[in-house]
DNA sequence: CGCGCCTTTGATGTCGATCAACCTACGTGG
DNA sequence: CCACGTAGGTTGATCGACATCAAAGGCGCG
Protein backbone atom coordinates (compact mmCIF):
# COMPACT_ATOMS: atom_id res chain seq x y z
CA UNK A 1 0.00 0.00 0.00
CA UNK A 2 1.06 3.52 -0.44
CA UNK A 3 3.95 3.55 -1.98
CA UNK A 4 1.82 2.41 -5.23
CA UNK A 5 -0.16 5.33 -4.97
CA UNK A 6 2.32 7.53 -5.57
CA UNK A 7 1.87 9.29 -8.67
CA UNK A 8 4.76 8.47 -10.56
CA UNK A 9 4.13 4.88 -9.62
CA UNK A 10 0.75 4.40 -10.78
CA UNK A 11 2.11 6.12 -13.70
CA UNK A 12 4.73 3.35 -14.33
CA UNK A 13 2.15 1.16 -13.33
CA UNK A 14 -0.03 1.75 -16.17
CA UNK A 15 2.50 1.79 -18.74
CA UNK A 16 3.03 -1.80 -18.00
CA UNK A 17 6.76 -0.77 -16.63
CA UNK A 18 6.36 -2.67 -13.80
CA UNK A 19 6.95 -6.06 -13.61
CA UNK A 20 4.78 -8.53 -10.56
CA UNK A 21 8.01 -8.88 -8.37
CA UNK A 22 8.25 -4.98 -8.43
CA UNK A 23 4.49 -4.44 -7.92
CA UNK A 24 5.32 -7.23 -4.80
CA UNK A 25 7.92 -5.83 -3.44
CA UNK A 26 6.43 -2.16 -3.20
CA UNK A 27 3.55 -4.07 -1.56
CA UNK A 28 5.84 -5.66 0.98
CA UNK A 29 6.61 -2.74 2.09
CA UNK A 30 4.51 -2.85 4.66
CA UNK A 31 3.97 0.77 5.58
CA UNK A 32 1.91 2.01 7.99
CA UNK A 33 -0.44 5.04 8.05
CA UNK A 34 0.33 8.05 10.63
CA UNK A 35 -2.70 10.36 11.54
CA UNK A 36 -1.41 14.11 10.99
CA UNK A 37 -3.46 17.48 12.78
CA UNK A 38 -3.35 20.81 10.90
CA UNK A 39 0.17 22.33 11.32
CA UNK A 40 1.70 19.41 12.82
CA UNK A 41 5.55 19.53 12.14
CA UNK A 42 7.24 16.40 9.95
CA UNK A 43 10.54 17.87 10.55
CA UNK A 44 12.52 20.87 10.88
CA UNK A 45 15.61 22.27 9.05
CA UNK A 46 18.99 20.37 9.85
CA UNK A 47 17.29 17.71 11.85
CA UNK A 48 18.61 14.49 11.29
CA UNK A 49 16.99 12.84 7.22
CA UNK A 50 16.14 9.33 7.35
CA UNK A 51 12.83 9.02 5.79
CA UNK A 52 10.25 10.03 3.57
CA UNK A 53 7.00 10.41 3.25
CA UNK A 54 4.01 9.60 1.34
CA UNK A 55 0.86 11.72 1.29
CA UNK A 56 -2.11 10.14 1.27
CA UNK A 57 -4.46 12.87 2.25
CA UNK A 58 -4.14 16.38 3.47
CA UNK A 59 -1.37 18.83 2.01
CA UNK A 60 1.61 20.26 3.21
CA UNK A 61 4.64 22.50 2.41
CA UNK A 62 8.38 22.58 2.89
CA UNK A 63 9.83 25.88 4.05
CA UNK A 64 13.18 27.54 5.13
CA UNK A 65 13.10 30.44 7.22
CA UNK A 66 14.60 33.60 6.49
CA UNK A 67 17.10 35.94 7.98
CA UNK A 68 14.19 39.00 7.63
CA UNK A 69 12.10 36.96 9.62
CA UNK A 70 9.75 35.89 6.70
CA UNK A 71 9.79 32.43 4.90
CA UNK A 72 10.43 30.97 1.52
CA UNK A 73 8.46 28.18 0.26
CA UNK A 74 9.51 25.74 -1.88
CA UNK A 75 6.86 23.29 -2.38
CA UNK A 76 3.46 22.03 -1.32
CA UNK A 77 2.49 18.79 -1.46
CA UNK A 78 -0.59 17.19 -2.16
CA UNK A 79 -2.11 13.35 -1.94
CA UNK A 80 0.34 11.15 -3.85
CA UNK A 81 3.14 13.37 -3.61
CA UNK A 82 6.47 12.12 -1.66
CA UNK A 83 8.17 14.76 0.60
CA UNK A 84 11.54 14.44 1.71
CA UNK A 85 12.86 13.32 -1.69
CA UNK A 86 14.81 16.71 -1.97
CA UNK A 87 16.88 15.37 1.58
CA UNK A 88 17.76 11.96 0.03
CA UNK A 89 21.48 12.01 0.20
CA UNK A 90 22.07 14.59 2.82
CA UNK A 91 22.82 13.97 6.09
CA UNK A 92 20.57 17.25 7.21
CA UNK A 93 16.67 18.05 6.47
CA UNK A 94 17.48 21.59 4.20
CA UNK A 95 14.13 22.63 4.57
CA UNK A 96 11.54 21.61 7.35
CA UNK A 97 8.59 20.63 6.26
CA UNK A 98 4.88 20.86 7.89
CA UNK A 99 0.98 19.69 7.42
CA UNK A 100 -1.16 22.90 5.98
CA UNK A 101 -4.91 20.25 7.40
CA UNK A 102 -5.25 17.14 8.55
CA UNK A 103 -4.37 14.33 6.81
CA UNK A 104 -2.49 10.89 6.62
CA UNK A 105 0.63 10.23 5.57
CA UNK A 106 2.89 6.89 5.57
CA UNK A 107 6.61 7.08 6.54
CA UNK A 108 9.37 4.78 5.26
CA UNK A 109 13.14 4.79 5.88
CA UNK A 110 15.87 5.31 3.67
CA UNK A 111 16.83 1.66 4.47
CA UNK A 112 13.66 0.46 3.09
CA UNK A 113 14.54 2.98 -0.54
CA UNK A 114 17.70 0.92 -0.77
CA UNK A 115 16.43 -2.41 -0.45
CA UNK A 116 14.06 -1.44 -3.85
CA UNK A 117 17.12 0.11 -5.45
CA UNK A 118 18.24 -3.63 -5.71
CA UNK A 119 15.44 -3.59 -8.14
CA UNK A 120 16.24 -1.14 -11.35
CA UNK A 121 13.04 -0.60 -12.59
CA UNK A 122 12.23 0.60 -8.80
CA UNK A 123 15.08 3.18 -8.71
CA UNK A 124 13.89 4.77 -12.42
CA UNK A 125 10.19 5.51 -10.65
CA UNK A 126 11.80 6.79 -7.61
CA UNK A 127 14.60 8.52 -9.90
CA UNK A 128 11.95 10.13 -11.74
CA UNK A 129 9.80 11.17 -8.79
CA UNK A 130 13.00 13.15 -7.84
CA UNK A 131 13.40 14.52 -11.35
CA UNK A 132 9.74 15.86 -11.73
CA UNK A 133 10.61 17.77 -8.07
CA UNK A 134 13.07 19.34 -9.62
CA UNK A 135 10.98 20.33 -12.49
CA UNK A 136 8.74 21.75 -10.68
CA UNK A 137 11.21 24.11 -8.99
CA UNK A 138 12.58 25.25 -11.98
CA UNK A 139 8.99 26.45 -13.24
CA UNK A 140 8.65 28.47 -9.93
CA UNK A 141 12.41 29.33 -10.23
CA UNK A 142 11.62 30.86 -13.78
CA UNK A 143 8.41 33.19 -12.89
CA UNK A 144 10.35 34.45 -9.92
CA UNK A 145 12.93 35.43 -11.86
CA UNK A 146 11.47 37.91 -14.68
CA UNK A 147 7.68 38.04 -14.42
CA UNK A 148 5.09 40.01 -12.81
CA UNK A 149 3.04 39.33 -9.70
CA UNK A 150 -0.20 38.44 -11.63
CA UNK A 151 1.64 36.17 -13.90
CA UNK A 152 3.47 34.32 -11.04
CA UNK A 153 0.00 34.07 -9.48
CA UNK A 154 -1.59 32.92 -12.71
CA UNK A 155 1.37 30.24 -13.27
CA UNK A 156 0.76 29.38 -9.31
CA UNK A 157 -2.76 28.61 -9.83
CA UNK A 158 -2.48 26.51 -13.03
CA UNK A 159 -0.06 24.49 -11.99
CA UNK A 160 -1.79 23.27 -8.95
CA UNK A 161 -4.93 23.05 -10.80
CA UNK A 162 -3.05 20.40 -12.98
CA UNK A 163 -1.33 18.17 -10.52
CA UNK A 164 -5.31 18.17 -8.42
CA UNK A 165 -6.87 17.28 -12.01
CA UNK A 166 -4.12 14.49 -12.80
CA UNK A 167 -5.43 12.95 -8.96
CA UNK A 168 -9.07 13.25 -9.55
CA UNK A 169 -9.73 16.62 -7.22
CA UNK A 170 -10.43 18.64 -9.48
CA UNK A 171 -14.14 19.26 -10.80
CA UNK A 172 -16.57 21.48 -12.70
CA UNK A 173 -13.08 23.67 -13.10
CA UNK A 174 -12.82 24.07 -9.69
CA UNK A 175 -11.40 22.95 -6.33
CA UNK A 176 -10.73 22.75 -2.94
CA UNK A 177 -7.42 24.69 -1.94
CA UNK A 178 -6.32 24.91 1.96
CA UNK A 179 -3.61 27.65 1.10
CA UNK A 180 -4.29 31.66 3.52
CA UNK A 181 -2.89 34.14 0.98
CA UNK A 182 -0.03 34.48 3.39
CA UNK A 183 1.32 30.73 2.67
CA UNK A 184 0.75 31.17 -0.87
CA UNK A 185 2.63 35.25 -0.42
CA UNK A 186 5.26 32.42 0.96
CA UNK A 187 5.59 30.52 -2.09
CA UNK A 188 5.42 33.10 -4.51
CA UNK A 189 8.01 35.43 -2.36
CA UNK A 190 5.85 38.53 -2.24
CA UNK A 191 3.77 40.29 0.40
CA UNK A 192 0.51 39.12 1.20
CA UNK A 193 -1.31 42.64 0.60
CA UNK A 194 -0.36 42.31 -2.92
CA UNK A 195 -1.65 38.37 -3.18
CA UNK A 196 -4.77 39.95 -2.19
CA UNK A 197 -4.53 42.60 -4.66
CA UNK A 198 -3.63 40.26 -7.50
CA UNK A 199 -6.30 37.80 -7.23
CA UNK A 200 -8.40 40.88 -7.35
CA UNK A 201 -6.66 41.77 -10.36
CA UNK A 202 -7.31 38.00 -11.90
CA UNK A 203 -11.38 38.16 -10.87
CA UNK A 204 -11.62 41.31 -12.69
CA UNK A 205 -10.25 39.30 -15.56
CA UNK A 206 -12.71 36.87 -15.44
CA UNK A 207 -9.77 34.34 -14.67
CA UNK A 208 -10.11 32.98 -11.30
CA UNK A 209 -12.78 33.31 -8.51
CA UNK A 210 -12.09 32.53 -5.28
CA UNK A 211 -14.03 32.63 -2.27
CA UNK A 212 -12.09 31.36 0.87
CA UNK A 213 -10.84 27.95 -0.06
CA UNK A 214 -13.02 27.45 -2.97
CA UNK A 215 -11.12 28.08 -6.39
CA UNK A 216 -12.75 27.96 -9.95
CA UNK A 217 -11.27 28.82 -12.91
CA UNK A 218 -13.84 29.54 -15.39
CA UNK A 219 -11.57 29.27 -18.14
CA UNK A 220 -8.74 27.34 -17.74
CA UNK A 221 -7.32 27.47 -21.34
CA UNK A 222 -7.06 30.92 -21.02
CA UNK A 223 -5.30 30.96 -17.85
CA UNK A 224 -2.45 28.39 -19.62
CA UNK A 225 -1.98 30.83 -22.35
CA UNK A 226 -1.30 33.80 -20.15
CA UNK A 227 1.46 31.86 -18.45
CA UNK A 228 2.16 29.86 -21.71
CA UNK A 229 1.97 26.61 -19.19
CA UNK A 230 4.02 23.81 -20.59
CA UNK A 231 1.83 21.14 -18.87
CA UNK A 232 4.22 17.73 -20.35
CA UNK A 233 6.31 18.48 -16.96
CA UNK A 234 3.44 17.76 -14.76
CA UNK A 235 1.35 15.40 -16.96
CA UNK A 236 3.76 12.85 -17.96
CA UNK A 237 4.41 10.18 -16.34
CA UNK A 238 7.30 8.20 -18.12
CA UNK A 239 8.21 8.78 -21.69
CA UNK A 240 7.39 5.43 -23.88
CA UNK A 241 10.61 4.48 -24.68
CA UNK A 242 11.45 3.99 -21.34
CA UNK A 243 9.36 1.57 -20.62
CA UNK A 244 10.57 -0.15 -23.90
CA UNK A 245 13.86 -0.01 -21.73
CA UNK A 246 12.91 -1.40 -18.68
CA UNK A 247 11.13 -4.29 -19.87
CA UNK A 248 14.04 -4.97 -22.05
CA UNK A 249 16.93 -4.76 -19.12
CA UNK A 250 16.72 -7.78 -16.84
CA UNK B 1 36.88 7.80 -17.54
CA UNK B 2 34.61 10.72 -16.96
CA UNK B 3 31.77 9.25 -15.13
CA UNK B 4 34.10 8.83 -12.69
CA UNK B 5 35.12 12.03 -12.78
CA UNK B 6 31.84 13.16 -11.77
CA UNK B 7 32.09 15.21 -8.47
CA UNK B 8 29.38 12.81 -6.98
CA UNK B 9 31.34 9.93 -7.69
CA UNK B 10 34.81 10.89 -6.92
CA UNK B 11 33.14 11.50 -3.06
CA UNK B 12 31.13 8.18 -3.62
CA UNK B 13 34.60 6.44 -4.14
CA UNK B 14 36.38 8.28 -1.54
CA UNK B 15 34.21 7.03 1.18
CA UNK B 16 34.49 3.50 -0.02
CA UNK B 17 31.09 3.14 -1.27
CA UNK B 18 31.90 1.88 -4.95
CA UNK B 19 32.99 -1.80 -5.04
CA UNK B 20 35.05 -2.81 -7.75
CA UNK B 21 33.00 -4.04 -10.13
CA UNK B 22 30.55 -0.86 -9.66
CA UNK B 23 34.11 0.63 -10.68
CA UNK B 24 34.65 -1.51 -13.58
CA UNK B 25 31.25 -0.88 -14.61
CA UNK B 26 31.83 2.71 -14.97
CA UNK B 27 35.62 2.45 -16.56
CA UNK B 28 33.51 0.25 -19.16
CA UNK B 29 30.99 3.04 -20.24
CA UNK B 30 34.11 3.81 -22.53
CA UNK B 31 32.84 7.44 -23.34
CA UNK B 32 34.04 9.18 -26.11
CA UNK B 33 35.27 12.93 -25.35
CA UNK B 34 33.80 15.58 -27.81
CA UNK B 35 35.30 18.92 -27.92
CA UNK B 36 33.02 21.83 -28.42
CA UNK B 37 33.69 25.38 -28.90
CA UNK B 38 32.74 28.55 -26.81
CA UNK B 39 28.38 29.43 -27.10
CA UNK B 40 28.17 25.76 -29.13
CA UNK B 41 24.80 24.51 -28.14
CA UNK B 42 23.98 21.36 -26.51
CA UNK B 43 20.88 20.78 -27.22
CA UNK B 44 17.12 23.25 -27.87
CA UNK B 45 14.12 23.20 -25.29
CA UNK B 46 11.71 20.57 -26.64
CA UNK B 47 14.00 18.68 -28.70
CA UNK B 48 14.21 14.90 -28.27
CA UNK B 49 15.71 14.29 -24.87
CA UNK B 50 18.01 10.93 -24.48
CA UNK B 51 21.55 11.36 -23.45
CA UNK B 52 23.40 13.04 -20.96
CA UNK B 53 26.65 15.43 -20.61
CA UNK B 54 29.40 14.95 -18.58
CA UNK B 55 31.61 18.79 -18.31
CA UNK B 56 35.35 17.94 -18.69
CA UNK B 57 36.24 20.74 -19.67
CA UNK B 58 34.63 24.49 -20.02
CA UNK B 59 31.33 26.06 -18.54
CA UNK B 60 28.06 25.63 -19.86
CA UNK B 61 24.42 26.64 -18.86
CA UNK B 62 20.98 25.81 -19.38
CA UNK B 63 18.20 28.14 -19.83
CA UNK B 64 14.37 28.87 -21.26
CA UNK B 65 13.14 31.56 -23.40
CA UNK B 66 11.16 33.74 -21.86
CA UNK B 67 8.08 35.40 -23.20
CA UNK B 68 9.18 38.99 -23.18
CA UNK B 69 12.29 38.01 -25.02
CA UNK B 70 14.49 37.43 -22.32
CA UNK B 71 16.21 34.35 -20.79
CA UNK B 72 16.10 32.50 -17.43
CA UNK B 73 19.11 30.53 -16.61
CA UNK B 74 18.68 27.85 -14.63
CA UNK B 75 22.20 26.48 -13.79
CA UNK B 76 25.62 26.94 -14.73
CA UNK B 77 27.56 23.71 -15.40
CA UNK B 78 31.35 23.50 -14.20
CA UNK B 79 33.52 20.67 -14.99
CA UNK B 80 32.42 17.88 -12.90
CA UNK B 81 28.84 18.94 -13.62
CA UNK B 82 26.50 16.27 -15.50
CA UNK B 83 24.72 18.14 -18.08
CA UNK B 84 20.87 17.10 -18.97
CA UNK B 85 20.01 15.06 -15.38
CA UNK B 86 16.56 17.77 -14.83
CA UNK B 87 15.44 15.70 -18.56
CA UNK B 88 15.96 12.57 -17.45
CA UNK B 89 11.91 11.06 -17.31
CA UNK B 90 10.68 13.34 -19.71
CA UNK B 91 10.58 12.56 -23.41
CA UNK B 92 11.76 16.21 -24.79
CA UNK B 93 14.00 18.48 -23.15
CA UNK B 94 12.63 21.21 -20.51
CA UNK B 95 15.19 23.49 -21.18
CA UNK B 96 18.01 24.96 -23.47
CA UNK B 97 21.65 23.92 -23.11
CA UNK B 98 25.05 25.87 -24.29
CA UNK B 99 28.36 26.07 -23.74
CA UNK B 100 29.89 29.67 -22.64
CA UNK B 101 33.20 29.14 -23.22
CA UNK B 102 35.18 26.03 -25.58
CA UNK B 103 35.58 22.85 -23.54
CA UNK B 104 35.41 19.26 -23.82
CA UNK B 105 32.22 17.03 -23.00
CA UNK B 106 31.43 13.42 -22.64
CA UNK B 107 28.01 12.43 -23.71
CA UNK B 108 26.53 9.05 -22.78
CA UNK B 109 22.71 7.76 -23.64
CA UNK B 110 19.88 7.07 -21.60
CA UNK B 111 20.42 3.42 -22.52
CA UNK B 112 23.74 3.77 -20.76
CA UNK B 113 21.91 4.84 -17.32
CA UNK B 114 19.83 2.35 -17.83
CA UNK B 115 22.55 -0.69 -17.49
CA UNK B 116 24.43 1.38 -14.48
CA UNK B 117 20.98 1.06 -12.51
CA UNK B 118 21.62 -3.03 -12.33
CA UNK B 119 23.93 -2.02 -9.69
CA UNK B 120 22.15 -0.37 -7.03
CA UNK B 121 24.91 1.72 -5.79
CA UNK B 122 25.66 3.50 -9.14
CA UNK B 123 21.60 3.97 -8.70
CA UNK B 124 22.35 5.58 -5.49
CA UNK B 125 25.16 8.25 -6.86
CA UNK B 126 22.81 8.82 -9.83
CA UNK B 127 20.49 9.45 -7.50
CA UNK B 128 22.69 11.93 -5.26
CA UNK B 129 24.04 13.78 -8.18
CA UNK B 130 20.28 14.66 -9.49
CA UNK B 131 19.01 15.72 -5.79
CA UNK B 132 22.29 17.90 -5.38
CA UNK B 133 21.42 19.54 -8.17
CA UNK B 134 18.08 19.98 -7.05
CA UNK B 135 19.38 21.55 -3.67
CA UNK B 136 21.31 23.99 -5.77
CA UNK B 137 18.22 24.65 -7.58
CA UNK B 138 16.19 25.28 -3.80
CA UNK B 139 18.84 27.89 -2.83
CA UNK B 140 18.48 29.92 -5.76
CA UNK B 141 14.92 30.06 -5.68
CA UNK B 142 15.29 30.94 -2.06
CA UNK B 143 17.46 34.21 -2.85
CA UNK B 144 14.98 34.95 -5.70
CA UNK B 145 12.36 35.12 -3.48
CA UNK B 146 13.02 37.49 -0.74
CA UNK B 147 16.32 38.82 -0.56
CA UNK B 148 18.32 42.46 -2.26
CA UNK B 149 20.19 42.43 -5.10
CA UNK B 150 23.64 42.38 -3.44
CA UNK B 151 22.72 39.14 -1.22
CA UNK B 152 21.76 37.91 -4.44
CA UNK B 153 24.65 38.25 -6.20
CA UNK B 154 26.97 38.07 -2.77
CA UNK B 155 25.56 34.15 -2.58
CA UNK B 156 25.73 33.74 -6.34
CA UNK B 157 29.25 34.03 -6.44
CA UNK B 158 30.09 32.24 -3.21
CA UNK B 159 27.96 29.36 -4.42
CA UNK B 160 30.20 29.53 -7.35
CA UNK B 161 33.47 29.78 -5.17
CA UNK B 162 32.58 26.86 -3.49
CA UNK B 163 31.97 24.91 -6.40
CA UNK B 164 35.08 25.32 -8.10
CA UNK B 165 37.21 25.06 -5.04
CA UNK B 166 35.82 21.28 -4.52
CA UNK B 167 37.10 20.87 -7.91
CA UNK B 168 40.34 22.78 -7.01
CA UNK B 169 39.96 25.95 -9.29
CA UNK B 170 40.58 28.07 -6.67
CA UNK B 171 43.79 29.94 -5.65
CA UNK B 172 44.59 33.09 -3.25
CA UNK B 173 40.52 33.03 -3.01
CA UNK B 174 40.45 34.15 -6.68
CA UNK B 175 39.04 32.67 -10.00
CA UNK B 176 38.03 32.22 -13.07
CA UNK B 177 34.76 32.97 -14.39
CA UNK B 178 33.82 33.11 -17.79
CA UNK B 179 30.40 35.28 -17.57
CA UNK B 180 29.46 38.40 -18.62
CA UNK B 181 27.39 40.59 -16.47
CA UNK B 182 24.43 39.76 -18.78
CA UNK B 183 24.57 36.16 -18.52
CA UNK B 184 24.23 37.07 -14.39
CA UNK B 185 21.63 39.27 -14.78
CA UNK B 186 19.85 36.42 -16.85
CA UNK B 187 20.92 33.95 -13.48
CA UNK B 188 19.33 36.50 -10.88
CA UNK B 189 16.75 37.67 -12.85
CA UNK B 190 17.80 41.41 -12.46
CA UNK B 191 19.02 43.68 -15.05
CA UNK B 192 22.56 43.73 -16.75
CA UNK B 193 23.01 47.49 -15.05
CA UNK B 194 22.07 46.47 -11.95
CA UNK B 195 24.44 43.70 -11.84
CA UNK B 196 26.93 45.91 -12.77
CA UNK B 197 25.92 48.68 -9.81
CA UNK B 198 25.46 45.54 -7.05
CA UNK B 199 28.82 44.84 -8.28
CA UNK B 200 30.70 48.20 -7.15
CA UNK B 201 28.70 48.10 -3.97
CA UNK B 202 30.31 45.01 -3.31
CA UNK B 203 33.87 46.22 -4.52
CA UNK B 204 32.98 49.60 -2.20
CA UNK B 205 32.49 47.13 0.88
CA UNK B 206 35.83 45.26 0.12
CA UNK B 207 33.70 42.06 -0.43
CA UNK B 208 34.33 41.39 -3.80
CA UNK B 209 37.33 42.38 -7.07
CA UNK B 210 36.49 41.20 -10.00
CA UNK B 211 38.46 42.92 -12.99
CA UNK B 212 36.74 40.11 -16.16
CA UNK B 213 36.73 37.08 -15.42
CA UNK B 214 39.06 37.36 -12.85
CA UNK B 215 37.29 37.26 -9.34
CA UNK B 216 38.59 37.81 -6.00
CA UNK B 217 37.12 37.32 -2.60
CA UNK B 218 39.22 38.93 -0.13
CA UNK B 219 37.16 37.63 2.52
CA UNK B 220 35.16 34.40 1.88
CA UNK B 221 34.11 34.18 5.39
CA UNK B 222 32.67 37.70 5.41
CA UNK B 223 30.52 36.64 2.58
CA UNK B 224 29.60 33.64 4.07
CA UNK B 225 28.16 35.22 6.53
CA UNK B 226 26.61 37.70 4.69
CA UNK B 227 24.57 35.16 2.81
CA UNK B 228 23.88 32.72 5.52
CA UNK B 229 25.30 30.04 3.28
CA UNK B 230 24.68 26.75 4.36
CA UNK B 231 27.84 24.84 2.83
CA UNK B 232 26.43 21.53 3.74
CA UNK B 233 24.90 21.18 0.09
CA UNK B 234 27.82 21.52 -1.45
CA UNK B 235 30.27 20.29 0.45
CA UNK B 236 29.14 16.88 1.46
CA UNK B 237 29.10 14.34 -1.04
CA UNK B 238 27.06 11.42 0.64
CA UNK B 239 26.35 10.69 4.70
CA UNK B 240 28.25 8.11 6.09
CA UNK B 241 25.16 6.05 6.86
CA UNK B 242 25.02 5.80 3.51
CA UNK B 243 28.05 4.33 2.78
CA UNK B 244 27.64 2.06 5.54
CA UNK B 245 24.59 0.98 4.33
CA UNK B 246 25.54 0.42 0.55
CA UNK B 247 28.70 -1.86 2.17
CA UNK B 248 26.15 -3.72 3.92
CA UNK B 249 23.10 -4.23 0.74
CA UNK B 250 24.42 -6.53 -1.15
C1' DC C 1 43.55 52.33 -35.69
C1' DG C 2 38.81 51.66 -35.31
C1' DC C 3 35.01 48.68 -34.61
C1' DG C 4 32.20 45.82 -31.15
C1' DC C 5 31.51 43.98 -26.89
C1' DC C 6 31.34 44.73 -22.17
C1' DT C 7 30.88 47.80 -18.50
C1' DT C 8 29.92 52.04 -16.06
C1' DT C 9 27.23 56.12 -14.78
C1' DG C 10 23.19 59.29 -14.77
C1' DA C 11 18.09 60.49 -15.05
C1' DT C 12 13.51 59.06 -14.82
C1' DG C 13 9.68 55.84 -14.12
C1' DT C 14 7.12 51.96 -11.96
C1' DC C 15 5.89 47.77 -9.58
C1' DG C 16 5.37 46.02 -5.46
C1' DA C 17 6.66 46.59 -0.18
C1' DT C 18 5.23 48.61 3.85
C1' DC C 19 2.26 50.82 7.16
C1' DA C 20 -2.26 51.37 8.67
C1' DA C 21 -7.14 51.11 9.06
C1' DC C 22 -11.18 48.55 8.44
C1' DC C 23 -14.09 44.68 7.30
C1' DT C 24 -15.79 39.87 7.36
C1' DA C 25 -16.40 35.18 8.96
C1' DC C 26 -16.14 32.21 12.59
C1' DG C 27 -15.44 30.34 17.21
C1' DT C 28 -15.69 31.00 22.27
C1' DG C 29 -17.49 32.03 26.50
C1' DG C 30 -20.55 34.70 29.29
C1' DC D 1 -28.22 34.73 21.96
C1' DC D 2 -25.18 38.21 21.97
C1' DA D 3 -20.35 40.22 23.02
C1' DC D 4 -16.03 39.70 21.90
C1' DG D 5 -11.55 37.97 20.08
C1' DT D 6 -8.93 36.35 16.42
C1' DA D 7 -7.47 35.06 11.83
C1' DG D 8 -7.93 36.14 7.21
C1' DG D 9 -8.93 39.41 3.70
C1' DT D 10 -9.56 44.11 1.41
C1' DT D 11 -8.37 48.90 0.44
C1' DG D 12 -5.76 53.31 0.56
C1' DA D 13 -1.42 56.20 0.93
C1' DT D 14 3.39 56.52 0.85
C1' DC D 15 8.05 54.99 -0.22
C1' DG D 16 11.98 52.59 -2.14
C1' DA D 17 14.45 49.22 -4.98
C1' DC D 18 15.15 48.13 -9.25
C1' DA D 19 13.91 48.57 -14.46
C1' DT D 20 14.44 51.18 -18.34
C1' DC D 21 16.37 54.53 -21.41
C1' DA D 22 20.36 56.90 -22.80
C1' DA D 23 25.14 58.07 -23.42
C1' DA D 24 29.83 57.56 -22.73
C1' DG D 25 34.18 55.08 -21.27
C1' DG D 26 37.61 50.84 -21.47
C1' DC D 27 39.46 46.68 -23.56
C1' DG D 28 40.45 43.22 -26.99
C1' DC D 29 40.62 41.97 -31.74
C1' DG D 30 40.76 42.10 -36.70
Amino acid sequence: MALLDTVVMRGLSSQGALSPEDKALLLGLELSPRQMSASEVLWLESADADLFCVVKEGWAYSYRNLKNGSKQILKFYLPGDIIGIRDFGFTRRLASAVMINEGVIYPFSYQQLFELFGRSNLAVGIMATAIRQQALLSERLIYLGKYAAHEQLAHFLYEIYLRLKRIGAVEDNSFLMPLTQELISDALGMSPVHVSRTFSMLREEGLVIRDRQHVQLPDPEALARLVEFNDSYIDEFLPPTFSELLRATP
